[in-house]
DNA sequence: AATAGACTTTGAGTTAACTCTAAGATTTGA
DNA sequence: TCAAATCTTAGAGTTAACTCAAAGTCTATT
């Protein structure tokens, strides 16, 4: 069975070795084995469980709270209920995010296009409303 | 024309005066007008401004960068191509932010179903696939 | 067998973006 | 008019998530 030192396991992960000794010191990967002599040796399925650590914390969430969910995935079935309901709260976030994000853009594409307007005119002064005594940027 | 105290426009904008005094110091704000005493005054169109710096702030960039915009605010006609292109960049980096929430949905949806069936179980074995050795979280 | 390179831990350093404290000045409301 | 609340600055403290350095051990290749 293939395996990754950390430095490969970084590799396939985008991510730095250091950052993976990170996770592991605050108890993110607790799954990952060691050689004899103490190397860690990443399996497939640890790259895959660090994916979705990577998709978890992508919503925002911190790092100790994603280690309560990998504490919960270690208690087994007791706990199925906890991790359904993040993933609930979760999703419900990232909608939230995403809702956000659309109106970011909708604003940015604005500016967009008054910049254009603007730099086609050599000028921002055809955007300037006189009554206003400030640019509004 | 109306204005606001410094913890009146924290209030507006969902920030707090120490945000507000911070971004001062950043050299965010230079736009922000003050009493004979050396008050802060919050005009609308410095409200505005704002909203547009939380907006750009949103899309990930460092106060630091955002202050280069605001610096070739102030220094006219001269840079409106960068300010074009800075946005034009925004825009950019915020559809690929998009498209990786999308993923990321995806994910968490797919767990979300996944931890619904175990619930529904009682147990998380319906999923495991016996030539796994470790539960995929 | 030797040596380069990668691994280990511990603990300190970095960075961004606030957040707060202290001490003092100003503003507001009874 | 006077106390309470709010404002000011300077500078220190906080937190998250790394990031690195040092000193030593292990591994892989000649």
């Amino acid at each position: 069975m293939k395996t990754y030192s950390i430095s490969e396991a970084a590799n396939e992960l985008n991510l730095t070795a250091y950052a993976l000794r990170y996770y592991d010191k605050e108890g993110l990967i607790p799954f990952v084995e060691r050689t004899a002599s103490g190397t860690r040796r990443f399996k497939e399925a640890d790259l895959d469980a660090l994916k979705i650590i990577e998709c978890i914390k992508s919503t925002g969430m911190p790092i100790k709270e994603i280690k309560h969910f990998i504490d919960w995935c270690l208690e087994g079935d007791a706990t199925l209920q906890q991790r359904y309901e993040m993933f609930v709260e979760r999703k419900a976030r990232v909608e939230a995010q995403m809702e956000e994000m659309k109106k970011t853009l909708e604003i940015i594409e604005h500016k967009c296009s008054y910049y254009k307007t603007a730099l086609e005119a050599g000028t921002e002064d055809i955007h300037k409303n006189p009554k206003l005594e400030f640019p509004q940027y």
